[in-house]
RNA sequence: UGUCCGAUGGUGUAACGGUAGCACUGCAGAUUUUGAUUCUGCCUGCCCAGGUUCGAAUCCUGGUCGGACAACCA
């Protein structure tokens, strides 16, 4: 974690400002509460891949034990087998400790809490402060009433402790079918708060779990599990996002029946994460993996940490975001802009310039030699002075962007059109004498002339002209596959759909492009991950599923901003 | 017609009874061999009504609006 120490935290080295979260464990550490010990925990379930929402709760998680020099355990939330997946775990792993955190000792599972969380099930019972209840789950639901009715008891609720300790029993040692029983707390059928009326504790599902296999065939529910499992771990902040803030008293109803001693876990909730433009739910994302419209859980265009990595995003840059949109309570939604402003910024000092022609236009120097190349001396980064320089072939014919030429430029173009000079970055300053045209009319050549005093840090090259232009030379130039992506939705929120459409409707068609680029052969031989910019162009990094040896695929991470064309749109 | 939570520029997020600040976005300009970066400047904000106070975004009361909750999901 030596990485994080090196960034400057953007609001929270700013001064004395703490967020809500910090300002509760401060007090209690000034408190004295359980030992002013720090223990946090990033709890998912396996079900899927990791999201950028989740990374946000992963820096809170992690940030929060780094700040008050304690401890966050990772902890798989596996309590129903047949949702989960050692997929889903290993993918969980990966993504926690790409993003450059490392948890406390080993993976934890609620299912290695199988066993005391049964025990403290059966001193419930015999508490009387649970039972096993025989209504289907048609009329457990029926019989809750609604927010605003109370709830009707069940005809099993005052069995007595002695039964229902025996029915337990005989649910574990798998002697009925699913379904047939449940274990209920028995609460308060009439509170106004839901999850008190009677919750069910476990249910019967013979399956296959991932861990455990079949030793179990009845499962803990969350809200007998979280929370106990927060206790066994010594937990002391067990920070998770608002829609659980109804389920807090009932945490807390359970922490009082096992809870010996002074050390007593906490729940804070904290707004999740929205962008705009972004899809944040697990189940619409496995839609979208499932119906194949997107290439997998890490195709660049999915909001998936793997994803995100495959795109080109940094764990700099996410972190950074994480700390830039802040923690608080309420409901709200960030402009995607503000994650690519972070990876841009990361990214500028990071990515090595290269020049490539995504859409080219044949270029011909016309009073250059004939079969002559000269190597161009670029910089790498001319903001990073150990980023070293390259050599660039140049020759008498080249691709420029076609956006670079107009041959009717409108006042501010300061391109390349007819009679115009331009500066080719590294190399000459040119003249445009010539525009060649095919039968049908489009522009198939330009012809230009150089100046052959103007070679880029000759003494004469000083001269100033408006425009600077990328370019390769043809005959050097390789031939690579880019994939340019636009964001999935065109819509701002995705899941916010009209009647009788579906966020299907709001798929982008063209949010992704597959071109063939021309670009310098320094790159050749880049790695699955490796980054450029190409220069006015953007971010690209290596695709780590397509690339093929001495053949890498680009992956368009993100354009350079660009009021230019934005202007001209 | 319940319980809980929330409300500050376009979007986020500060202020802890004393000048409403920061970031992103947008706009304008300077610099620039990337129309990038960098640097300047600008535009927009305290949900409403009462009350307490010398003084309220902040405390109190009452509204309004928004969200979460009725899986044997997490």
């Amino acid at each position: 974690m030596s990485t994080l120490s090196s960034e400057k935290d953007t609001n929270a080295a700013a001064d004395n400002y703490r967020n809500f979260i910090e300002e509760i464990i401060e007090q209690e550490i000034a408190d004295g509460k359980n030992e002013k010990r720090v223990l946090t925990r990033f709890p998912p379930e396996p079900n899927g891949y990791l999201h950028i929402g989740h990374a946000k709760s992963i820096c809170l998680n992690f940030g929060l034990a780094k700040k008050y020099k304690g401890l966050c355990n990772l902890r798989f939330d596996d309590t129903n087998p047949t949702k989960e997946d050692v997929e889903y775990v290993d993918s969980i792993m990966e993504d926690v400790k790409w993003l450059g955190f490392e948890w406390n000792e080993e993976p934890r599972y609620a299912s290695d809490y199988f066993e005391q969380i049964y025990q403290w099930s059966e001193m419930l019972i015999n508490k009387g402060l649970a039972y096993v209840c025989e209504m289907t789950a048609e009329e457990i639901s029926a019989s809750r009433g609604t927010p605003t009715i109370p709830g009707k008891a069940s005809p099993w609720r005052n069995r007595p402790s002695a039964e229902s300790l025996d029915l337990f029993h005989r649910m574990r040692a798998g002697e009925f079918p699913d379904g047939k029983y449940l274990l209920r707390a028995k609460i308060d059928m009439g509170s106004p708060n839901m999850h008190m009326r009677d919750p069910a504790l476990y249910r019967i599902r013979h399956a296959h779990h991932h861990r455990t296999g079949n030793k179990w065939c009845i499962y803990p529910m969350y809200d007998w599990a979280h929370g106990q499992s927060d206790y066994i771990e010594g937990i002391t902040h067990s920070i998770c996002t608002l829609e659980f803030e109804v389920h807090r008293t009932l945490y807390d109803w359970f922490l009082d029946q096992i809870v010996e001693g002074n050390y007593r876990p906490r729940q804070i909730e904290f707004a999740r994460l929205n962008l705009t433009y972004t899809l944040m739910s697990k189940r619409l994302l496995q839609d979208l993996v499932q119906c194949q419209i997107v290439d997998g859980w890490n195709d660049p265009r999915m909001p998936t940490i793997s994803g995100l990595r495959r795109r080109g995003y940094t764990p700099e840059s996410i972190r950074n975001f994480a700390e830039r949109v802040g923690v608080a309570k309420r409901e709200n939604v960030i402009n995607v802009a503000l994650l690519e402003f972070c990876l841009r910024e990361d990214l500028n000092k990071k990515a090595p310039r290269v020049m490539a022609v995504l859409d080219p236009l044949k270029l011909v120097i016309t009073n250059y030699p004939e079969g002559k190349t000269e190597y161009m001396i670029a910089e790498n980064n001319q903001d990073d002075e150990h980023a070293g320089t390259r050599e660039m072939p140049f020759s008498r014919e080249i691709y420029i962007e076609r956006d670079d030429f107009m041959e009717n430029p409108s006042k501010k173009f300061f391109r390349l059109c007819p009679g115009g000079e331009v500066r080719l970055k590294n190399a000459y300053i040119i003249k445009c004498e010539e525009v060649i045209k095919d039968a049908a009319g489009n522009i198939s050549e330009v012809h230009c002339s150089y100046d052959v005093n103007t070679r880029s840090g000759s003494e004469n090259s000083n001269k100033k002209v408006k425009g600077t232009l990328h370019w390769v030379s043809i005959p050097q130039a390789l031939s690579m596959e880019v994939r340019l992506y636009d964001r999935l939705f065109m819509d701002e929120d995705p899941a916010d759909v009209e009647e009788g459409k579906t966020y299907l409707d709001n798929l982008n068609p063209n949010s992704i492009r597959i071109i063939n680029a021309f670009i310098e052969p320094s790159v050749k031989n880049a790695k699955a991950g490796d980054i450029f910019q190409f220069q006015r162009l953007g971010y690209f990094c290596v695709d780590s599923k397509y690339s093929k040896e001495g053949k890498p695929v680009f992956n368009r991470t993100v354009t350079l901003k660009d009021h230019w064309t934005k202007k001209n749109e």
